[in-house]
DNA sequence: CGATCCAAGAAAATAATTTCCATGGAGTGT
DNA sequence: ACACTCCATGGAAATTATTTTCTTGGATCG
């Protein structure tokens, strides 16, 4: 399907002659997509038909059809390589942010392992009560959006930012509860300390965190979101909507799994809103 | 820049035979990204040249180039006409939801004015003080995030989505403060409100809200967004994505404007949040 | 009514791509 | 050690696609 992640997983597998053309995609990848094959070839050293071949190889049928993979995948997925926007016009910095944000939605979506979100979405469908939980701006607002969400499909939920809370919260829950936690850092001390204390009193605890790092170490399951961000500090960081989209996909999920209860609670809450509202019409949004 | 766009705006210039192509571009998009000249040319019944004419008439150098624009449009742009998500796996769920908040914010790219984004940054650049405002669930997240971006650049800035407290706020800003409300339905009566009484008293009032919505006739100045949501009412609304990437936009713009400011401000939270943790490393990101 | 201009197609030329075949090198078996 | 085989690569030719040029038909304006 993606051109970027075949060309990294079969990279080992390549001859020679196939590595310098990968080398000079990966290298160069504007110059790759508007080149014909013969330039291609000419720059990457090697025959046409050697560049057919390297299209078939990767699963394309011939160079065009490889040309249109590659500049799809280039839209969105290797605008990582490039370099920050050209000035601070209105214009620019709203392409370079979008971009951005485009990005870390095609990383995050690359990178999410469908096996875990099931695992997740399942502890979630099924616990009593679910505490979100997050701090510092980015994390608390993964917190509430999780809550936001989830509410409105019935389940229990509670979001909290407070670190004492957390702790209270998590030395106050059941058995069947199930603490999420979010932590951009992944270094979020107060954090790991809440999942160590489920975890010995048996609450399943989930992260949304960068792998490998202390939080994702104390958390049962994690979701590993492990995006590079641009060192532009004046810019927001894009990751937050990865994370965001996280929270989307998991609730989704648990909405499908409590079918019968989400579209009670979420048709409630429309009545209510519906009924709130002058002149409000049927595709008033839920929240505004 | 981009494809689709520029089909939309010159499509009244277009003659008899540009027109059938253009039709056979919207109609099927997939077989014209795959199509080689010759078969686009039969479909559309027309001849190749023809074609080709139709190429450079719309910038691209070629029909290559235009089909390597074309794919990159597509990737992103037009998603939109296609259907729901396949099933309730995580992986089908994931793609879903991932594309429809990169389409989100692809559209949004295309309908944000650069004019008006200037003059919002500009006039909360030069604010005393910001109020951001926005209520239930979705709207109450941006005002936060509008909050928890500014803040680090320096500005004076306090959220609210409490309906009294916003109404108390507005009454008791200042001639040369902010008023920054976000509205998903556009109906808020209550922000209407803040921003009538805002206005009154010479307050700037800036709506992140759809066009033509009572909450954007009640403002200054009207940032638009307005994308068709799916109906999947399961699935939480990709317009959210859209709007946190207004929200980003406009902090970065607010940061250039206040370079030095931002710089200094954002250097003293980090320190804060180095001194903080332990083992914290330089990319330590502000706000877990 | 005629002239001119523009659009569209046909044909030819050009460019690109693919297929087929040949060569060379590496590895293996005798 | 030599030879055989297989595979990777490149070259040339054939095919295919694309573009240019030229011509025709139709529409508009004088």
């Amino acid at each position: 399907m993606d051109i970027f992640a075949i060309l990294q997983e079969e990279r080992s597998q390549f001859s020679t002659a196939e590595q310098k053309i990968a080398d000079i995609l990966l290298g160069d990848f504007d110059f790759a997509v508007k080149a014909s094959i013969i330039e291609l070839a000419e720059k990457a050293e090697v025959s046409p038909p050697t560049v057919t071949r390297f299209c078939r190889r990767l699963g394309c049928q011939n160079f065009a059809d490889f040309k249109v993979r590659l500049a799809k995948s280039a839209f969105v997925g290797l605008r990582y390589l490039n370099p920050e926007a050209k000035s601070t016009e209105p214009a620019d910095v709203a392409e370079d942010v979008i971009t951005k944000a485009q990005n870390a939605l095609f990383l995050i979506h690359r990178s999410l392992d469908p096996l875990i979100l099931e695992k997740a979405a399942d502890r979630l469908s099924r616990a009593d009560m679910i505490y979100a939980f997050g701090s510092g701006g980015n994390s608390s607002m993964i917190a509430s959006e999780f809550q936001n969400r989830l509410f409105r499909l019935g389940c229990r939920v509670t979001a909290s930012s407070d670190h004492n809370m957390q702790l209270m919260f998590t030395a106050a829950a059941h058995s069947n509860d199930v603490l999420i936690g979010s932590s951009f850092s992944g270094r979020n001390q107060e954090l790991v300390r809440c999942f160590r204390l489920a975890n010995e009193n048996g609450i399943s605890t989930i992260a949304l965190t960068q792998s490998g790092s202390p939080v994702a170490d104390a958390a049962e399951i994690v979701i590993g979101i492990d995006l590079a961000e641009g060192d532009n500090i004046y810019r927001p960081t894009s990751t937050r909507f990865a994370f965001l989209a996280v929270v989307d996909v998991l609730a989704s999920l648990v909405a499908y799994r409590n079918r019968k209860l989400s579209t009670v609670t979420l048709r409630h809450i429309k009545q209510q809103l519906v009924e709130h509202r002058d002149g409000a019409d049927d595709r008033q949004i839920l929240g505004d």
